[in-house]
DNA sequence: ATGGTTGCCGCGCAA
């Protein structure tokens, strides 16, 4: 079973990008963010047609997620708990009714820039919420994956110009330190427990030639319950979706579970 | 490089 993660920056504006690289990798389980869109606008039947289900918990302009699956979902949540007057969407979780029961939780964690701020300040709570969500789904024992978009550089070997970020949201040590707790719940960060190397990005600005300059930053994480980090088989960035055609500016991320 | 680019039912903002 292979699971990904794909902020595809706009449904409208990656409506041949994404079912381009769904039919070239095949994957079973994937989570969108920044579908930027309502639910109602959301082009399902298209999906449908190539036999995913589909689950959306859409906002207008902005934000925006949601889970493709080839097998059922059940147990559907939308928006992340912990703060009820939180209207952005950004968490979308469902249970994979596939060969192996899977949770899978996607979220597109806040930027955060400019820091010091309020924006920043909001990703810190949600980083807080998240890993008290994270508490509550590990103590169930069970296979569960929280993939998407971290907004989180963890390392200084996951940027190409780590000097360039230091006072970014995406690295300040207040960040690291808040993923890295999530680390210490006892997650494992699936790419980075296979491939210790420097220069795995999976996102590169559209701005000053990041893309050709080879200036990527690694953002989009998948971080394993015990349970589901022992059915790792292999994991991958599909980098060269970056040099397509009309390209979002991150790529897909992705596991392949036993079974 | 105080710029640069992309997407959003835009009229600036978020990334």
């Amino acid at each position: 079973m292979k699971i990904a993660t794909f902020n595809i920056n706009g449904i409208k504006a990656r409506i041949e990008a994404l079912p381009r690289w769904l039919n070239e990798a095949q994957p079973d389980v994937v989570c969108l963010q920044e579908i930027k869109s309502i639910d109602e606008n959301f082009p399902r039947e298209l999906f449908e047609e190539m036999g995913y289900r589909v689950e959306t918990h859409g906002q207008k302009s902005f934000n925006g997620v949601a889970i493709l699956s080839k097998y059922p979902l059940s147990d559907v949540t939308r928006g992340l708990p912990g703060d009820e007057t939180d209207e952005q969407a950004r968490w979308i979780e469902a249970l994979v009714e596939g060969p192996q029961l899977v949770r899978v939780c996607g979220l597109y964690l806040p930027n955060g820039n400019p820091a010091p701020g309020p924006k920043y300040e909001y990703k810190l709570a949600w980083m807080a919420r998240l890993e008290e969500r994270m508490k509550a789904l590990l103590a169930l024992e069970e296979p569960v994956i929280f993939l998407g978009d971290y907004n989180v550089i963890p390392q200084a070997i996951d940027a190409a110009r780590p000097e360039a970020w230091t006072e970014d949201a995406l690295f300040l040590p207040q960040t690291r330190a808040a993923f890295r707790r999530m680390l210490n719940l006892g997650l494992t960060e699936a790419v980075r427990t296979r491939n210790p190397a420097q220069g795995l990005y999976t996102f590169w600005d559209y701005q000053a030639n990041s893309w050709e300059r080879g200036n990527g930053i690694r953002i989009d994480h998948l971080l394993m319950s015990p349970q589901a980090a022992d059915l790792i088989e292999e994991t991958g960035i599909d980098k060269d979706v970056r040099a397509g055609d009309k390209p979002s500016d991150h790529v897909p991320v992705w596991v392949r579970l036993a079974a």
